[in-house]
DNA sequence: CGGCATCCGGGAAGATACTG
DNA sequence: CAGTATCTTCCCGGATGCCG
């Protein structure tokens, strides 16, 4: 007994992958229809801190092309997970964001994170958007390291701004306002503070190279560097 | 500037998705480049368990053919995800199984299973594997409901037999052995089950249809059923 | 039977060019 | 700037056939 052809047109419209699905209850196989097709995840995560334009999510995309970054929106506004809206005048200007259902994704991209930084052929040197930098903050998070500690750090970079508290073993990350920080890490491209939180490369020398600016208190800065942890790495089987 | 020919061989052959990555040094993004490929994620939940033999992969999943298969299982093989083994004889056959690194993606299966569950198209009446069910208990297992209980229930569902235990708030699964437990629910069929724990219906009715079947302490598998709680469906947005 | 190679049709991804 | 149109390349899925 056959399959009935799937390509029959007007089933679920709403479901991506082109009409492919793997009829199957499992949540994690739903899952993988709404966001398993390729880059659909990355969108989210670049939307994750607050709605963007296409442009500037194009931008942070390195390597996608328009039309799929448009099919991909397309799927993901169909499948209830992210928004398309139009900021009031005069700044009327169409952006896309996530839903709240699709706010709660973030721990899909801790656990795939913390999976994935133990596989041998992950590279933490390979380019990094600020999301995802920003992400990385609250997955790779060491409580043990800032106890008793708290930070209040902006940073700048390029042209988007964050401003991250510790405090009480919890970390917040939000993107916007930086005013009153106790410091403020100022960098071009977001890899270059990486090296320091994850590369141990010492702050000082990425200072030294330009490559990093401090402006407040560069000791705050200097320690909240130092709380994030990367897992370590699986053995590769014979 | 094109990009270079992909199918060059000799370029990173243990990474999936043919030679497309994301270049990306965020963990997310590597996770997807290892099992964002179609049908990666769910081989490796069929695997969960406890090793399987090729054709009783393709069994369990409905819908891959066999050049699909293979093609994931060397993907998953060199990422270190999974490692094909030879039984020891007399039954020298081969079988595929994880690796431990791969053992620890279990947190994937439960944050993706969660999120999916409240999407507003998700139908949890679809088929299930037997695995997909044995890992749903682990993900939705309410440890209000079995507050200060106990249970030790066997399933023995088609060919297969899976042993679960419940107590100080954790529930244990495992492959294999049943003797002994104080209750065995048999099916031909693991949706069977699915129907009783998360759709609602009374194992009464299942019984009576003969799609259930309970050897032992019918009390104790019917509290069991009970245990497990669906999340709410999130909201569809205009 | 288990596993792998090969061929084919359809469709998704990627690059480029173009339009409002 | 925000997408659409088009073309090419490559992946997915089915079928068949080989070889242990």
């Amino acid at each position: 007994m056959k399959l009935e052809k799937v390509t029959d047109q007007s089933v679920t419209p709403t479901t991506a992958m082109g009409g492919r699905w793997y009829h199957d209850a499992c949540g994690a196989a739903h899952a993988l229809e709404i966001v398993g097709e390729r880059w659909a995840l990355l969108v989210m995560r670049e939307l994750f801190w607050g709605p963007k334009r296409f442009g500037d999510l194009k931008a942070s995309l390195q390597g996608i092309s328009a039309n799929v970054l448009t099919q991909r929106l397309e799927s993901l506004e169909a499948a209830g997970v992210v928004q398309r809206r139009r900021l009031p005048p005069p700044a009327s200007v169409q952006v896309y964001a996530l839903t709240p259902w699709g706010q709660e994704s973030e721990p899909i991209f801790q656990v795939l994170g913390r999976w994935a930084a133990r596989s041998p052929d992950h590279d933490p040197t390979l380019p990094l958007s600020v999301s995802s930098l920003m992400l990385s903050f609250r997955t790779m998070f060491d409580a043990r390291k800032a106890a008793g500690r708290t930070a209040d750090v902006g940073f700048r970079l390029g042209a988007e701004t964050f401003r991250v508290r510790v405090g009480g073993g919890a970390l917040e990350v939000a993107r916007g306002d930086i005013d009153g920080a106790e410091a403020t890490i100022i960098a071009p491209e977001a890899p270059a503070i990486a090296a320091v939180a994850y590369g141990g490369q010492p702050l000082a020398a990425l200072q030294a190279a330009g490559a990093v600016t401090v402006e407040g208190d560069a000791a705050v800065a200097g320690r909240f560097l130092g709380w994030f942890t990367l897992p370590d790495k699986a053995e590769k089987p014979a």
